[in-house]
DNA sequence: ACGGGAGATTGACAATCATCGATATATGCA
DNA sequence: TGCATATATCGATGATTGTCAATCTCCCGT
């Protein structure tokens, strides 16, 4: 990620007063930056692994099964995809945190992780996690 | 979106009686989807605009704003970005729901969306809405 | 009317992603 | 040992995405 080294558009601080037309807007009051960088990131890669519809019909599916795990090919033909693309699908939410893997002979069956949703949501309103 | 003719790998009802090796595996006991196809997409829409770290740190900016709204030029100089890419991920925001926008001036302001996090929190955790 | 500045839009480009077919790995059964 | 099957991995491809530079639009003060 190449620095910009000059960013075009941003005054330092007004050199004529400011004239009082209306809000001074712009004026940056934030000390410290609110979300680092790289836990955005780390926020980010979670809230990627939420960002596709299929992912998220197999979470539900997953969620909503008898015992709360299901195997690959209970999930291809629901989801009219091919079996090495909910693989794909599954490995990338197993590496997100969101699902766990177990292979119990020639299936792998997958459950959620318990709490890993609900730690998502408390970051969206804090206030609801309870 | 081309409808695979023929899933390669599904078993329909074995032929064979199952030999009780294990568990039967692969009895998609789902009578119903439990996330239709046209819903997963709406809500991957909504999560796909948390999905990048610095939509995330702009949204944390806002609300943590001293009247939970921002104008642009708070944004492009603490993200390192510059003014289209932040007008860019603003829209994305808007369009999402998750932003509103208002213009006072020459300065546009943006300010959460009440509820519209909180709802995105209530789908990961339906409990944990209260 | 004019000029300046805030923000939106456009076009381009590199990077990432979702999907597939083909192949590889591994497990259980005969 | 050898075969059939469940799943993972690989390579390729078309689509989407994040970013920037350049330009456009609109509002305001002179």
């Amino acid at each position: 990620m190449p620095t910009p080294v000059a960013t075009p558009m941003r005054r330092e601080s007004p050199v004529v007063p400011v004239q009082e037309t209306q809000a001074p807007c712009c004026v940056p009051s934030h000390g410290q930056e609110s979300l680092l960088a790289g836990e955005a990131e780390a926020l980010a890669a979670r809230f990627k692994a939420l960002a596709d519809p299929n992912r998220l019909r197999i979470l539900s599916i997953v969620s909503s099964s008898p015992d709360a795990e299901t195997c690959v090919c209970d999930l291809s033909e629901p989801l009219n995809l091919g079996q090495p693309t909910v693989s794909h699908h599954l490995k990338i939410m197993v590496e997100a945190g969101l699902l766990t893997r177990e292979k119990r002979g020639v299936w792998a069956y997958y459950s959620l992780v318990p709490g890993a949703l609900d730690s998502l949501a408390a970051t969206l309103s804090p206030k609801a996690s309870r």
